[in-house]
Order: C-alpha cells, then structure tokens, then sequence
DNA sequence: ATGCAGATCCGCT
DNA sequence: GCGGATCTGCATC
C-alpha cells in the first residue's frame, strides 16, 4: 500500500447511483476475517442498479420485500443476496431509495493467500490448477467467495460503521480517460430498454476485471 | 476466443 | 412451482 488509508464515511457515500459507482472505482474494500487477519481488494468494475423503472433491478417498480430492504436503506448498507442456488453478489447501497452498486471485480492487494484458500474451500471439485492472482475476485460471486461475504454474515451492514467490512482511500486515482462505461452483465431477461443501457463502470487495461467490451474499448481509442 | 449445459436452492408469485 | 445481477468445464471454431 502506497500511503495510509483512510476510511470513507457517510459524507463520502452520500451519492447518487452512477456517481457513486464512478466514486468506488479504485477505492478499497477491506474485510477482517474472523481469526483478525484483514484482506483488501481496489475495486475495478462495478454496475449500477437503480430503482423504480430499472427492470433488471431486484427493486423494480418500487418492489420492496423483506429481501432488499437494504437497498432502500441509507447509502453505504451493504446488500447481499444469494443467487443461482449457490453463489452470493454483493452490493451498496447508494442515495436514490432502492438503488445500489454491484462490485463486480476487485484486484487483490493484501491478503491473496487466503484470499485463495477461501476460494478453493468453497470448490466442488478441487482445482486442476492453482489459481492466479487475477481469478481471485474477477466476478461478483468470486470476490464474494475470497473475501467470505455471504447473506449470512455480511449483509445489511453499515460500512461506515462496521468493524468487519469497510472502504479506504489510499490516494489512487483512477484517470476519467481510463473510465470504461458499458452495458451491464448477466441482465438478458430484464427488456431490452435497460439491458443496452450504460450502467457499467470498469478501469481499462486491468487485468481483474471480469469482463472487457472491447467495441466499447476500440470506440474510446477511436475518439482520442 | 466464444458458446452452451449443468449445478443448485432461496424468495417471491 | 419457477427463475435467477454466476461459475466451471467441455465443445467447437
């Protein structure tokens, strides 16, 4: 780590959704285990889901059940859910009531070697081969698995609060040129009107991000 | 590099 | 009942 951290409070987080998306990119989220060892991850790409008329949104139309109350809580609440049958994503909450940002890819920085073991416990099958670094936490369940989040133990908590789960500034700064906006992943089923739209965020030319759009990229480098 | 099937189960209709 | 903000392995180009 370049210089020391310092932890992001409500002020920070007190953003709309898209602006609070572009705000966490390069931020760190940091997880103390329960054995006190702490692992952090820069956040890469992230993904919007809005509320009311976001149709690929767990709150659409205002929908608001025991399940996603979080979403409607105050921004910085943390929102996982369980999905698939097997797998966790995990979200924060942002201003707009039902509103919340998808993490959907971290680059490790502290902590990879257990950040490993966790990855590997939660194998059906043992791995056939070891994992690199950049597979660790490219993809919303695998961050979720290497920094053991699940429903159970991390859900609907205050990040600026919480003293097993938070977020750090440590000075970097991801450059708006270097600022990929795309659409989001996985949402086929939503209509089309919301699956085109631009509600993805991820830092170009990082290697854990957990998918590229290189139309998307190839445009950016066109119109330089 | 891209694509598809299968795993697996909670929460909502 | 049913579908889903996913991942892995295997098939094919």
């Amino acid at each position: 780590m370049s210089q020391a951290a310092r932890r992001l409070t409500k002020a920070d987080l007190h953003l709309p959704c898209k602006r609070q998306a572009v705000y966490l990119l390069g931020k760190i989220l940091a997880r103390r285990l329960d054995d006190g060892s702490v692992l952090r991850g820069r956040i890469v790409e992230d993904e919007c889901y809005l509320g009311g008329e976001d149709k690929a949104s767990h709150s659409y139309n205002g929908r608001q059940t025991a399940g996603n109350e979080p979403m409607y809580m105050p921004a910085g609440t943390t929102y996982v859910y369980f999905i698939y049958g097997m797998y966790c994503c995990f979200n924060i909450s942002s201003l707009e009531p039902g509103a919340a940002v998808l993490l959907r890819a971290l680059e490790p920085i502290q902590g990879q070697e257990q950040m490993g073991k966790l990855r590997a416990a939660k194998q059906k099958s043992p791995l056939k081969s070891p994992l690199k670094e950049k597979d660790l936490c490219n993809g919303p369940s695998k961050l979720c698995m290497s920094f053991n989040i699940t429903k159970n133990n991390c859900n609907k908590i205050d990040l600026t609060e919480s003293e097993v789960l938070w977020l750090e500034d440590d000075g970097f700064e991801v450059e708006k040129k270097d600022i990929v906006t795309c659409k989001r992943v996985g949402i086929g089923s939503a209509g089309e009107e919301w699956v085109g739209k631009p509600l993805r965020f991820y830092v170009l030319g990082n290697p854990h991000v957990s998918k590229r759009d290189k139309k998307t990229e190839k445009k950016m480098s066109e119109s330089d």
